[in-house]
DNA sequence: CACAATTTAATTGTGTACAATTGAATTGTC
DNA sequence: GACAATTCAATTGTACACAATTAAATTGTG
């Protein structure tokens, strides 16, 4: 992989760019983005384990919830619109949140497809010990509200880039 | 939600932080950015399925062979290191990997608690195939290469800044 | 040396993710 | 109004993640 570096000087700069994403360090674990997203989500949920357990809900049902403290109640349709998660995984999930008494499950009267989910009284109650979750964990990331704000922004530029075809 | 906001004038923007970060939209699914890391890295994980389905590997199987490339032979305690995995994720990933021919483990010779994990020929020989992928993906996220390294570097951060304590 | 504490991988059990299939309900088209 | 195509949720099967436990090997200490 030197068959080029001895002509290089510093105005061949993208000659050198080029090379990297075609050479050896292309595959290094650390350069990839992918590895920094994954580590970075992975550490993210591990932080919001203990404080989600005082609630007993896990990461992705909390997700769930704030959909559903949003909207007042949801399809399993809409759901996985919201989260990008299909049946596959929602339907066990709303199981074990009706199993706990968070939220209630019934079929639509007008479509007898669609399941309409709703959470309970508890459910309902449940966010008021959420509230001071993000805050929480806004004073973890160590970053001020905008720096977190642009970065929020730039992933969901990201996501939308790659979901798109 | 409202009992601030009559007083609020335009050099109160803290207060409005602060009311935002307690306040009702505080727990909207859009303004966390645990959500859009966890969307965004799932996003990426799709992105790179059609990819690595030609070479047979799982997106996690091909994050050990990145390290097993660069290493050119680890241990299951370094792996995990590496990729913040245990070996309860660990041990049946590489027992797959093992069964498709593509890493060969056994125990150390020094310390027999030690398994110690080697890419074979033809895990080696994948390496070839893998070369272009990084690219096809830098092209798929529609960044240059100085704002994908700022974005990488960001994400570690978070993520060292999450993980201590 | 004895033996308690530690390190390392594997195992067990729970809960996602996601592809593929199934089956029921609805919609579009003739 | 039949009926093919579509929509929606659930199910099945595979593969992570991760907490907790187990068991073997090694290290540290008196």
């Amino acid at each position: 992989m030197t068959w080029l570096c001895r002509r290089l000087r510093p105005h061949h700069m993208k000659a050198m760019a080029i090379k990297k994403s075609l050479g050896a360090d292309a595959l290094k674990l650390d350069n990839q983005l992918c590895f920094a997203l994954y580590a970075a989500s992975r550490a993210m949920t591990a932080a919001y384990r203990p404080l989600l357990d005082a609630l007993g809900l896990t990461y992705p049902q909390y997700l769930v919830m704030l959909v559903l403290w949003e909207t007042g109640g949801s399809t399993v349709k809409d759901l996985g619109v919201a989260l990008r998660l299909d049946s596959g995984t929602l339907s066990p999930l709303l199981k074990r949140l009706e199993a706990l008494g968070f939220v209630a499950r019934r079929r639509s009267a007008d479509d007898e497809r669609v399941v309409e989910v709703v959470p309970t009284e508890a459910g309902t109650a449940l966010k008021q010990r959420a509230l001071s979750i993000p805050h929480e964990l806004a004073c973890r990331v160590g970053l001020n509200e905008r720096d977190i704000a642009a970065l929020r922004a730039e992933l969901h530029r990201l996501e939308n880039t790659l979901s798109m075809s």
